[in-house]
DNA sequence: TATGAATGAGGCTTCATTCAT
DNA sequence: AATGAATGAAGCCTCATTCAT
């Protein structure tokens, strides 16, 4: 018999950044699941090893802890795009591929995206008051500035292209995919959402985006 | 003794009509204000010239009064839709007409797009309890499906075009220009959410829907 | 068998100055007890025939209500003053049966004095926030004024004194006598709060106020 | 190597008796400030150098910080009066100086009185498991006898005088200028709390012990 | 001796809802 | 048809205190 057996309640024992891990995972679900004035702490530490005491200890209160919650979810969505090494490819390529990705990518990860909704909900208080965000998703217009540039260097792309109607257009496509599938579906069936749906949406995004940059 | 003698505070004696509506309507601010969660009862009724027994009176509880507001929020959004007499025109134009038209509609109206995007961060409860709902809204899908038939029957829309998609592609452009502006305008600033830049994005919308469409 | 028999939990229905007033009477004695911070609302209401939510109701919140049980501790003190009718004996005698009076006054009603020290803890900030108890408190004043003068006129009093100066030697002694009686007693023995003690301190006050104003 | 090498910020390092008198310095102010149940201990060792713990480890809870608290007040309050030599002087010259320095000595440390008045919130219970407290005082007692058996035998002082009286009216004028402070002055004035104001009220009592014990 | 992490108990307050008239 | 009074349940948060190192 070995001793300290098993997991006890008290298994996070003096292990703050596990604590804080734990409990930002388990809010970023509940929060994305019931908005932020549906959400219930008990609720969050009900699925937490940790007590309820240590969300206040973190995070200061619920809203502390939703912003916490909300700049991870853009860190990962944006992180996500970072990796995706589009300078390698012919503009046209890269374009194509980013679009897809984020489609893709919006798709496997809807709590991100239900998280963001929400927090249009509240008119986007907790994000005014994020230092971090606002730098993350600069990289994204960047990004998109320079494949636009590249683009008009070798003649495929436009020479009148703004890269944040293109971001915002591929935004739409991906975010309303997400946040209104439950109404959309009910209302006109499930035809679009599945496999064979979300493809040719996805087909239709990267046609899209690619007829926005296109010399004609 | 002359009638409507003044306007008192209880104003709405003996009207029940005129209650309802009163509620009805400034439910509508409230919930798309805060949210289903975030609404207060007392807000609401804080607004009305009625007193808060008669949301239970007339609506049962805070969902059923919620339920209510949807499918009014619903009703109007449809509503405007069909006044606009698209079988009159030819295809092209028709198609064109309806798209902007959506964006200005909803551009016009948040507070019902707003409505919409908090149902489904409920995912869509209260909508599965409503029965006019559903019967709504397969007009518009009616509508577009004739629209591709004729265009198809005078040769200027290819056959392959499925409406659905199409009414997804224009809801998803025209829903996420109100449900997310709070959070991409403060990370991407104002711009497109000038009037030079909505004008910009309802073009957009109408290029992008007919060359959905278009034969090649 | 009587009907309606007995007192049920719920005997203050739609009787909102009694529930009021029965929150009140409890609160002063709860607050005088233990402080602002210490006192307990669920205490406050084990002792009241209301329920919990009904403080909220009335009076907003903890400080609120403590507000209010303050304004109506100052109100108590100087409506007992208010009837003394100074005015109809000589100005000596006046102010010796003020003093006395007082003295009693504040005797009886520890309560009321232990309020305000506590809101002198409290650096008199729920005081500021009062409308009615400075009004309360001016007649206080005046009312020596009139004294002054009246001794002034008919040569018994010096034309000197200082009606506020004398209004705080006689509130020094009367709140001292209770503010700080369980300290005092303990260090020194409660040989002047016997009512034999409590009669010389009486009496040693209304020599000091008559000494104050004298002519030599 | 130098020994006390620069002010670090754990300075108390292996000083245990520098920690308690920094925390008994800062716990009389925020006690003091905020009386006992409105003192937070993270408030405390907020303004302190040491950690948390070390409260618990020499003052085993927030009652026994407080009360030592409370005895370093009481016994600082009568060190000042132990060093007047007033048996160097005259009995009537005597009891002038210490009326006028314990008025002073009040106004110069408004903490220790407001520490009392908070101890007589609380009934004294603190004071009543205090062994040292009550020794200390019993030298006012006693240092008034004297003076008062020097005056009778010098034949300045009658001979009726109560020492624990004199010294109970003494503390009704010094303490009350000090505890009721913020309601007073907000009822009627600043006139008695400027410099002249003071200096008017420090005479009166003065005036007012002398009448107390002199030969008529 | 000293510390940052962690907590159970209990505090205040808010909510949608029902009652009595 | 309509209202102000009243409420139980549950929410968020804070407190003094102890644990593990």
């Amino acid at each position: 018999m070995k001793r300290n057996e098993g997991e006890r309640k008290t298994s996070w024992k003096q292990d703050p950044e596990g604590v804080k891990a734990d409990i930002l995972a388990v809010a970023t679900s509940v929060f994305a699941e019931s908005g932020f004035s549906g959400a219930r702490i008990d609720e969050i530490i009900r699925r937490t090893k940790t007590s309820k005491r240590m969300i206040y200890y973190y995070f200061g209160d619920k809203s502390g802890l939703y912003a916490r919650v909300l700049e991870a979810a853009y860190a990962r969505l944006r992180q996500g795009e970072g990796q995706l090494d589009l300078q390698a490819l012919p503009p046209l390529e890269a374009l194509a591929k980013l679009a897809a990705f984020t489609f893709d990518f919006h798709r496997e990860n809807p709590e991100y995206i239900r998280l963001i909704t929400i927090e249009n909900i509240h008119h986007g208080k907790h994000l005014k008051q994020s230092e971090t965000i606002p730098k993350l998703n600069s990289q994204i217009i960047t990004g998109l500035e320079d494949l636009c540039r590249r683009g008009v260097e070798d003649g495929t792309f436009r020479d009148d292209v703004d890269p944040l109607e293109l971001h915002w257009t591929i935004s739409a496509f991906c975010v309303f995919n997400i946040s209104n599938r439950a109404t959309f579906s009910h209302l006109y069936g499930d035809d679009l959402f599945t496999d064979a749906g979300q493809e040719r949406l996805r087909a239709r995004l990267v046609t899209m985006a690619l007829d926005m940059v296109r010399v004609r």
